[in-house]
DNA sequence: CATGAATGAGACTTCATTCAT
DNA sequence: CATGAATGAAGTCTCATTCAT
């Protein structure tokens, strides 16, 4: 009835927060129940509101720090001296190692936003804005140098980023394509909608 | 906007369809009960069960027919003839157009996938993958006589479709752009994804 | 999984309000459960909703249906007409016959007002104060026409009601005293109380 | 303010038993929760556990050390010598003085005896009878010299006991009638509803 | 002596579905 | 073809209580 020997906060909450992500990303937040993640880690579903203090924190919790892995990890690419065409190249092979390794995880950030309360959707949404302000900076500075020919590049930003992400639709760590293979295919196709001459 | 084998065809059932529709693609599938949606049509929820035998069911016939409307338009645009070039041009207007126009009632094609049992997801995934064909068809056409510059059409089918569907999640009637401002956007990134000279 | 052969709405909704008065009478709104009302009347917890939208509602709609009930009574003596020493010698016949004869259905209104949300507690204290006042205008017209004594007619108005109210704490229709007993009794103290000369 | 044997003595004993007997008088044994309890002075449930075995032990520790310092008080005013007239007035005004005053705290012991366990309760009752008897034997006395015309004592102690509790339903402290005055309006119905002819 | 994590039960309520009327 | 009442399961969340730390 009480603490299991050896069980730790941080690491239950953990198992929560992967089963959890694990789940919705199969299910979605509304197909899964409290008590299906608790069943999957052999715990009772009361035991999860120890650690958070309603499903709909969780779901807020797993896409906050999806996030801000994601824009960490941009950050940690340190594109931000190379000339734009450069730029570009790195964003598109990042995005798609990324999303493709993080695999399910990424998938319910844009699949849950409209399971989101009002002001944890304005959350999300303001940090998956930061993440697009990265690339429609580079396609700007292409743009201003005479690197890109785009006609409206907040256009062309979220077109670029429907088109990545659209990978983890059908992306199979064995499949017919590497994720190299995939990385230069998008590359090239990306290269040219936005009027780059040689990559 | 032909009714399907089987499924009833008085004005109650398709009272239940527009407003299922439309809930399922606000909420999600899981996050609407039948109850709710009798509720908006002044209906207690077992009348639903005269016209439809499940919510599973329901879901099916709306995807189904979603789809089927989808295939009859892009058929009726009678594209077949049109060189490459031209026909990718019409495919790109009309994806956007009918999406766009369709609103949200399109979104939960893409998104309730996973709500679909075996089966039924068989049934979707074979009209869906019978839409792209037609675009695929058009870009190795376009391989062939080398109007277009493709590595990998498979890649480049589901690049584009990812690309235009994104579309749904920022289009808004009112908004800073026009409908045929953002389709004349689309084809221009698109003719140089595709490698096309000129449009 | 239907309706069961020969159930009627009300007949249910009533089988519930009696099951849960008892109840709530027994052990407080707080320690019963919808189950435990369902359980008494082999009913599914759920089905009560059918009948009442809440707990709350169906503790409301008991206690509001039990003073309207009271006030009818209360209405039909007809006293009006009588001399107040009369009319005050009714009410403490009345208020006791009915209270001891109810039994525990009195019990909760005076029990669970504080379980009631503000405005079914509004509601509900307007009700009991209109019951009082009958009691109130009894007194004061006596005092006007010299009948009683009494210094404060609202002070003496609690003090009388809650006197005879609490017989319902040792009651028992088989105890010591009949209940004609205890009325004469009551008369008694209560035209001490009021400082009648005689009854 | 003696403390109970077999109770702990510290200061967080003490601050779960003031906190306990508010929210109880307040909502409701069984509307209070441990957790409750426990936020309100900043603990965690399970610290409770090691002041008080049980939710229930808790309660009867309550109800038992209010009785206990009742009877200390009443005990404590010295009457027994006093005629039976003077006596009474000297209960009442105890009565009042000690109700209204602990507040709340008072309300609880008339409330929660029906959620008291067999023992416990039988507990608390015979502290209750003891109480009572207080009351009982003045009017006895004074029925036997003659002060008082009684036809019942014993329902006149419950009758009186009932209408003086009461007072701690309406009284506030700010409110019309001063405590003072109001002591004097009770003197002086009682005294008429035992026939006591001067005050 | 307090914390924090856990149990197992159970709270209110809603669900998809059924069927007598 | 609709209603309204029902089932049985399940939803989220809270409860009293326990106990390793």
């Amino acid at each position: 009835m009480a603490r299991k020997v050896g069980s730790v906060g941080t690491e239950t909450a953990d198992k929560v927060r992967q089963t959890a992500l694990l789940l919705f990303a199969r299910h979605g937040y509304a197909a899964v129940s409290m008590r299906q993640i608790a069943r999957q880690i052999d715990l009772q579903a009361g035991a999860i509101y120890n650690h958070f203090p309603t499903k709909q924190q969780l779901l807020r919790d797993l896409l906050v720090s999806h996030m801000e892995r994601l824009l960490a990890a941009w950050d940690a690419e340190g594109v931000e001296g190379l000339p734009a065409g450069e730029a570009l190249v790195a964003f598109v092979r990042f995005h798609l190692r990324y999303h493709t390794q993080c695999g399910e995880e990424v998938f319910i950030s844009y699949m849950e936003l409209r399971n989101l309360e009002e002001e944890n959707f304005l959350d999300i949404e303001a940090l998956r804005k930061r993440y697009e302000k990265g690339l429609q900076d580079i396609l700007e500075r292409g743009v201003a140098d005479g690197t890109f020919r785009i006609s409206d590049p907040r256009v062309t930003t979220m077109a670029l980023i429907a088109m990545l992400t659209g990978v983890t639709n059908w992306y199979r760590s064995n499949g017919r394509l590497s994720l190299g293979e995939i990385e230069a295919l998008y590359v090239g196709m990306i290269s040219g909608t936005v009027g780059l001459k040689e990559v």
